[in-house]
DNA sequence: TATATACTTGAGTGATCACTCAATAAAGCC
DNA sequence: GGCTTTATTGAGTGATCACTCAAGTATATA
């Protein structure tokens, strides 16, 4: 009985993550949204509910490619291969939206004033931060690093030179391929 | 014949300063500023001439005071000590309104739409980067490190770091203590 | 084909945005 | 004390914000 709805709500959320991603929350108004995924406002609403909501799919979204390409990296390239490879991916990505980190922006964006999209950014960077101790770990069972290392510390160290780098991409006068190249190379030294 | 302000003008900047580095360009609005100012619209108006023009001067009072901080550090514990001291007081400081750099998350929100102040926070990103280049380049006059090292190189990964640490340190579920007393061992290795 | 069910449309909601301006108050110089 | 000059005040500007809803339209089932 009921109609079906003209729009394939999976590629509306990748094209709304790509539009928070790039401008962030408050500087992605609902015109803007209404014109990119080509929606009127009832649409919009009928199908996310507000403006929050979508940013909250598109997060997770975010988050979830994210862990999914990171896992893919490792079965191919092996745990430490992952961790030295990751950084040169992140600056080469031509076709993102942004370099920097999306949850990383919307946390810095939203945190001081509670909202709860930074609680939910900050949840899924400390996802991310386990899969980045996860792949540490293993990579010491492997003996591709030394054992008296803490996988946490690592992965800590880690994430932040990450999301250092990622910031750093976006300047113009900064070679972020040769700070993704400095940190790759001290993952050699551990 | 004139009558004079009833305020102070560079304490202003400073309160707006910190305001806008807490909460941001779009997440500090004309409200906020009168409330924290205690400056009614047209005394605003007639002090600043838009919000603008008070986040350039804000942006300008962030950076002469960093630069100016770390020139204070490096002339007490020499360049090397000044660079290796930096990430733990950054992390340190109690009474900051933000961990995270207010150039740093200035340009992540603005640089998308092209924003002047964007623009103005990357050219003081980068007077920073010449500053850390600086440093390094005395650091290698005075053998603290191998002279095989590229001082803008060096500067650049340093930077970046840094801008990771700073945000990281605004995460519940991250010992910034660690990275920062991390970054700081690297140095060493130099 | 008739009907029930949902999707689409877009004008319109009150709230808040950055900002203006005419009226009023106060301070320095004669 | 009178006059000039500037600071302060706060109601008010149009624009934009996220969001609503009633009316119109299309589709799957009976």
């Amino acid at each position: 009985m009921p109609r079906k709805p003209a729009y394939d709500r999976d590629a509306l959320i990748a094209q709304a993550r790509d539009l928070f991603w790039r401008q962030g929350w408050a500087g992605t108004s609902l015109k803007d949204l209404e014109r990119a995924l080509k929606l009127k406002p009832g649409s919009f609403y009928a199908a996310f509910g507000s403006k929050d909501a979508l940013y909250a799919l598109a997060l997770e979204r975010y988050a979830d490619e994210g862990v999914a390409r990171l896992e893919a990296l490792a079965r191919e390239l092996g745990p430490l291969g992952a961790l030295k490879t990751q950084p040169r991916l992140v600056v080469e990505a031509a076709n993102a939206p942004a370099k920097a980190c999306m949850l990383a922006k919307t946390y810095a964006e939203l945190s001081a004033k509670n909202h709860d999209l930074a609680q939910l950014a900050a949840t899924h960077l400390s996802r991310m931060k386990a899969c980045f101790a996860d792949l540490f770990r293993q990579a010491q069972a492997q003996g591709q690093i030394g054992g008296d290392h803490d996988p946490e510390r690592l992965a800590a160290r880690y994430q932040s030179d990450l999301l250092g780098l990622r910031l750093s991409a976006e300047r113009g006068d900064v070679d972020a391929r040769q700070i993704a190249a400095d940190i790759a190379a001290d993952l050699d030294r551990l």
